[in-house]
DNA sequence: GTACTTGTTGAACG
DNA sequence: TCGTTCAACAAGTA
């Protein structure tokens, strides 16, 4: 599943293969993939140039050079992949001259490309989104205010709410919960200044370590050279329920919350 | 065959 | 209006 590590390291591999470069034609294998019809997103998107790509919470932003850009997320199972092969779940194709190709995959469909106008995006992304959490202007007040807006939550998922905070998912929320020390259930109007302290340490560290291993492929994530992300093996609590705790041996928890798989030591975290 | 996986949206609830 | 919960979406794996 692809969180903000994951799709941070293929917009920095975007960045490194495409921008400058001019799409030269685009093939849409699977129209629902377009959140804009075909004819329009074809006609915004075939000739222009890439001026640069960037990421806000999971989106990934392809800024064209003709006051365009393609918003584009990954959901569940989406990959963007340079020159491999093209199959059974790719959807949409992007051609820059007639080498470099790359595809857009996404087995369950739940992944989009939508054109937009550059301008618009900046409120838009301010409405929908809360700050970034590895932004520099993101301090532990904001997070202590942020989590004060919704004083009844459970931690963990005030951690996944893309308008609380940006970028954030079921993989990493579990992850930083056990890295501070606390448990997911907690409220956020329970947790004492320290213990906030720790979850924003938590969040900034794990955060900034999977950027450093290319992310976690835990389901099907490969980055944009196909190869799988290898942040699984540091991966604390996530995908491990009923094996031991690497920290203490006990048998880790499974939960669910939210309607999702979450995963914790009762011994190690309070 | 059944249960389970998940990011986001939109409906429904109080 | 707001916060919150939950089903739905898709398609594969165990």
């Amino acid at each position: 599943m692809p969180e903000l590590p994951e799709v941070e390291t293929i917009k920095r591999q975007l960045n490194r293969e495409i921008t400058g470069k001019k799409i030269t034609g685009v093939e849409v294998l699977a129209v629902r993939t377009l959140r804009t019809s075909k004819a329009q997103f074809l006609e915004g998107v075939v000739g222009a140039k890439i001026k640069s790509v960037e990421r806000r919470a999971k989106l990934l932003i392809l800024n064209l050079n003709n006051g365009s850009s393609i918003l584009t997320h990954l959901k569940m199972t989406g990959q963007y992949v340079y020159d491999g092969e093209a199959h059974k779940h790719t959807r949409v194709i992007f051609s820059f001259g007639p080498k470099l190709k790359i595809m857009f995959n996404d087995m369950r469909r739940f992944g989009y490309l939508k054109l937009v106008k550059t301008v618009d995006l900046p409120k838009f992304l301010a409405n929908e989104y809360g700050p970034e959490p590895l932004e520099k202007s993101f301090t532990v007040q904001k997070l202590s205010e942020i989590l004060k807006r919704r004083p009844n939550m459970k931690i963990k998922q005030s951690l996944m709410e893309q308008k609380l905070i940006a970028g954030i998912g079921n993989i990493y929320a579990q992850e930083a919960c056990f890295m501070a020390r606390v448990l997911p259930t907690r409220s956020a109007k329970s947790l004492k200044p320290d213990e906030i302290q720790k979850i924003y340490d938590s969040i900034r560290k794990v955060m900034t370590e999977a950027i450093k291993y290319g992310g976690s492929s835990a389901e099907n994530y490969l980055n944009l050279y196909g190869k799988e992300g290898g942040f699984v093996p540091h991966l604390k609590v996530y995908g491990r329920g009923k094996e031991k705790c690497r920290r203490c041996g006990s048998i880790l928890k499974t939960i669910k919350l939210g309607g999702r798989g979450t995963v914790y030591c009762e011994k190690c975290q309070k």
